[in-house]
DNA sequence: CGTGACCGACCGACTGGTCGGTCGGTTGAC
DNA sequence: GTCAACCGACCGACCAGTCGGTCGGTCACG
């Protein structure tokens, strides 16, 4: 039945999150997944072409559910700005409630080596894309002053990286802890539009 | 003679630099390094004790000089604050001239596995702590108002590290280019202190 | 209903290339 | 003669990927 053949290949999917995220690329081998999987290197081989090409999916399939869920948090927001600040929220307190798939996406892949370089490009692409959409947006609309929202959703973007890695690596500063900081600091980065009326907000 | 010694260590270190920095740990082949030094494998082996240990020395020997650049940058301005930004510019602007160290120092370190967490700790910590200390400064001596420097600091490196890494991927946009952006932003993501008397030095 | 052809899913021993590291040997300076 | 520096053939662990085979199901057909 075709819906077995998918839910193997789901297990798999599954077990290779926790593989790579506990040990990256090269030190998790194949043995390790089928084992894990209950399935032996050739079962796992009647799924996957290749070692490399699971690696993508798994990094696929994280990658388009923290994008989802970042456009989803963005949509909810009445304005641009408001949604660009909820995505990166959003994307801060997932990928902080799970540790080794924040590691998948943002660590392991380079051990991989040089065959990532193009997926690196395109999976932060589409984060920076969401965030720079937002930013775009917000000029627009006369929230903000005009930036180069290129560079400023590049920064904002390796700023929430740096967080979470960090507390992978160090277990500290929280992700829900530094979040606040982190709001107030990049999107009080932004320079209020030039009608140089200030607002009397709090 | 201890010198000629030391002149070879260099020349491996240098020709490590370049084969890491253009495949990564695992697809540069102890072999490669040897070519390039013109030494044999057994030459190679009888200044290093194992791949991984040069490997290392590589990242040290970057990271030291450019913590000390920043430093030095830091070191040379009036006030905290401005020290912070002179940092942060020096960082960008050096590694935005050699492409390939920077690929050595920011993305191959994770190419090497779970060996590399440790380091990646200490490097990054080191970069962190520069700014900090800047930031810190700043705020005692009430060029800005208290902030979580600790996350403020990862924040700034953050930023900085994803711009540089977007670009050696990319190309574009240069480092330089996106530096004014990049200040204006961070920088101006720190309040002014809440004695709100605008204080003018120069 | 029985049966035999067929198939998808899975098994696991095996292969073949790769590469870090070794070691006995050579060389040249002092 | 001695020793630091260097050579390079060789070793062997490692591991992705292969392949001949197994086995339960199912479907056509008499």
């Amino acid at each position: 039945m075709a819906v077995q053949r998918e839910t193997t290949r789901d297990r798999i999917l599954e077990a290779a999150e926790n593989a790579f995220g506990d040990k990256g690329y090269h030190e998790t081998l194949v043995d390790d997944i089928a084992g894990r999987t209950s399935l032996s290197k050739g079962g796992f081989y009647f799924h996957f072409p290749s070692k490399e090409d699971l690696f993508f999916a798994v990094i696929d399939r994280l990658a388009s559910r923290l994008t989802r869920r970042a456009e989803e948090a963005a949509g909810r927001c009445e304005s641009p700005l408001a949604g660009a600040d909820a995505a990166l929220s959003e994307v801060l307190t997932t990928l902080g409630r799970r540790r080794r798939l924040a590691k998948v996406l943002l660590v392991q892949g380079y051990s991989m080596g040089s065959a990532f370089e193009q997926k690196r490009v395109e999976v932060f692409g589409q984060f920076a894309a969401v965030i720079q959409d937002g930013l775009d947006r917000a000029v627009e609309a006369g929230e903000i002053s005009p930036v180069d929202t290129e560079v400023v959703s590049r920064a904002w973007l390796g700023a929430v990286n740096e967080v979470i890695v960090n507390w992978i690596y160090r277990g500290t500063p929280a992700p829900s802890d530094a979040l606040p900081v982190l709001r107030k600091v990049l999107v009080g980065g932004l320079g209020r539009p030039t009608t140089d009326r200030e607002a009397s907000n709090g």
